[in-house]
RNA sequence: GUGCGCUUAGCUCAGCUGGAUAGAGCGUUUGGCUACGGACCAAAAGGUCGGGGGUUCGAAUCCUCUAGCGCACGCCA
């Protein structure tokens, strides 16, 4: 169905029209004053020039052509030329019923649904997520959901970093500690076992040391590197020990998303592109893209508006081998051939923003995508600590991704048994700690745009008062409370039928709900999580206004507080839809 | 050096396509529980929108200069 506003801008179209002025002066906006008026129209101003005339005659023309009008109960011209309105109370009610009875709440469907890959998360396998992975996750995650939500195809993609020296040396540092293993036994023609000789707390403690090794011993470094590049050339042995630390990696991967309730499409990474690089590669010189300088293989990439030379898009290091370059562009390859999708948004942190211009205009280049394909790039900032400055450990260390939760769970469990009205069960308690610190923790970030960087602070997204997950998963938890009890006093949900607005709060409450769908339209057009926050927050508070002034389940006419059940029960499925859409859910109580 | 981004209340952040008196939250001060959930609500104080210039009837928003900070700039990912 329409939005709500253009139902407005409609009716005030027909008025300039009316009045005879151009229809497209009258856009109707929210107001910015609103002690003075509900919505706003400032077309009269706009159109005075064109119409050599003061701005508030037009506006009185415009506010006459509006008498008797079935959208507004009130409209005024105001100096200079400002048109302030009010709606009708019936008007509004009309529209929230239709929006309720509709599927989504009216949002339209796309005209034409598009195919979106989103690909976020990133982690490398055989090393802890840690919270530089967090931010990819959770506003990839919301991004994917709000596109999805709003009717389109999309799959995402967890683009895995699982090949490459990462592998050579956890297999290098293996054989050094445990040569005996079959795996090392290059005439061993059996079964390789099933079960993986590490655990994914050894796979994590082995890592860090190869690394630190190969920094500082370079024959170790060249062992690891002979390692990969027996991996990659298919070594038996090689090969299982890189399905086990796959296979327990993962494992570990798909438990702590799924902790932050982050879910993929797809599980694909390096691995699976590396063997179309050298056919992508030959492409790509045959095509005449490709030449060598100094010593490695490059495309230009530099077009005539950039005001800053930007460097060719290196495809082969000057010893021939692959780069990260490389595999994205050849994971372009793999997804425009397998998925073709319309359109492929890349959630990264934004310090990756050349490098990811130089691998688009590479890929739109050489043909690897259409013209038309959507290359994006969601570039997010760096989440600091309350000084400032990147997040760090107490001691000065990388953050673990699972440390940093349990800390906010211990948090908000704290919080909770601190809580002197109402206590639960211990049990109870935790369940209901993890529910609501993952809303803190996600709210924390996606309330702030993406793009900027934004201080991580505890104490302020783990409390229940102002813009946090909390205070909005309390609302909720407190108008299910409402709707509760109003059943078990016998009410039925199903006959409660919205009514026109009967006070201030009321009114204010459903014009929040009716701006629903226009909100999320522009969400999805922005790729802009912070804008259902925004929203949600001023719903929240919308309700507790409301809340606050209005005895509900007291009521003795019948038809009023059914009204009301109705108007509570949408904003609870809106809330609900929204915090669906940015990842996080609410408990029944809190 | 070049390019990109940021700078809004003591702190953390909004500000839609240029509109009226620049908005929230936290913190501070004050008020509200014999209540459907007080993990809440209401009110007050708090601003040279980094600075200068320009465009416009009108600028936090657009242009330009400038300062401070951050980031990125071919063989890392």
């Amino acid at each position: 169905m329409e939005k709500f506003l253009d139902v407005i801008s409609d009716e005030m179209k027909r008025a300039f029209l009316a009045a005879g002025y151009d229809g497209g002066l009258g856009k109707v906006t929210p107001s910015n004053r609103p002690d003075l008026c509900e919505y706003q129209c400032n077309g009269a101003m706009a159109g005075a020039k064109q119409y050599k005339k003061a701005p508030i005659m037009i506006a009185q023309d415009v506010v006459k052509a509006l008498e008797g009008s079935a959208v507004f109960s009130e409209v005024s011209a105001v100096n200079p030329g400002f048109l302030n309105l009010k709606l009708q109370e019936g008007f509004v009610k009309e529209y929230l019923a239709r929006m309720g009875k509709e599927e989504k709440f009216g949002l339209e469907k796309p005209e034409r649904p598009k195919k979106i890959m989103i690909d976020y998360g990133g982690p490398n396998v055989a090393k802890p997520l840690h919270v530089g992975h967090l931010r990819s996750a959770i506003i990839g995650e919301s991004v994917k959901r709000i596109a999805r939500y709003v009717g389109h195809e999309v799959i995402g993609d967890i683009h895995l970093g699982d090949w490459g020296l990462q592998m050579g040396l956890i297999i290098t540092e293996l054989q050094e500690r445990r040569p005996e293993l079959v795996y090392f036994d290059g005439d061993f023609e059996g079964e390789y076992p099933e079960e993986a000789p590490f655990t994914i707390a050894q796979l994590e403690e082995i890592y860090p040391t190869a690394s630190g090794k190969s920094k500082s011993d370079a024959a170790y470094k060249e062992k690891a590197m002979d390692a990969t590049f027996k991996l990659q050339s298919g070594v038996r042995g090689y090969r299982a020990l890189w399905k086990h630390i796959m296979e327990v990696s993962l494992a570990d991967l798909k438990r702590n998303y799924h902790n932050l309730n982050v879910e993929f499409d797809l599980w694909k990474g390096e691995s699976d592109v590396h063997d179309l690089i050298p056919a992508m590669v030959e492409e790509m010189k045959k095509g005449g893209h490709a030449y060598i300088s100094e010593g490695a293989l490059v495309v230009d990439v530099k077009e005539e508006t950039d005001t800053k030379e930007i460097p060719p898009c290196m495809i082969l290091k000057s010893d021939g081998a692959s780069l990260y370059n490389t595999t994205d562009l050849a994971t372009i390859k793999d997804r425009m051939e397998n998925i073709g999708p319309d359109e492929i948004i890349y959630v990264v942190d934004k310090r990756q923003e050349l490098y990811f211009e130089q691998v688009f205009r590479c890929a739109r280049k050489t043909g690897l995508v259409r013209p038309e394909t959507g290359l994006k790039f969601l570039g997010f900032g760096t989440m600091n600590g309350k000084d400032g400055k990147p997040f760090k450990t107490r001691e000065g260390g990388v953050m673990r991704l699972s440390s940093l939760i349990e800390e906010i769970n211990e948090e908000m469990y704290r919080k909770i048994m601190s809580q002197e009205s109402r206590s639960m069960p211990e049990e109870e308690a935790k369940e209901t700690a993890k529910v609501v610190a993952l809303s803190a923790l996600k709210y924390g970030d996606l309330s702030n745009q993406a793009s900027k960087d934004y201080i991580f602070d505890i104490d302020r997204f783990t409390s229940s008062e102002g813009d946090t997950g909390p205070y909005i998963l309390y609302t909720i938890a407190r108008i299910k409370s409402i709707l509760a009890k109003y059943k078990e006093m016998g009410g039925r949900l199903s006959d409660a039928a919205l009514q026109p607005a009967d006070s201030g709060a009321e009114k204010d409450l459903m014009l929040e709900l009716a701006g629903f769908n226009a909100m999320m339209e522009g969400a999805y057009e922005e790729a802009a999580p912070h804008k259902v926050c925004a929203y949600i927050y001023g719903l929240a508070n919308a309700f507790n206004h409301f809340y606050h002034e209005t005895k509900i389940l007291t009521e003795e006419n019948q038809v009023k507080r059914d009204g009301w059940i109705a108007l509570l029960v949408m904003t609870r499925d809106v809330l609900e839809t929204c915090i669906d859409v940015l990842g996080f859910s609410a408990p029944e109580r809190m």
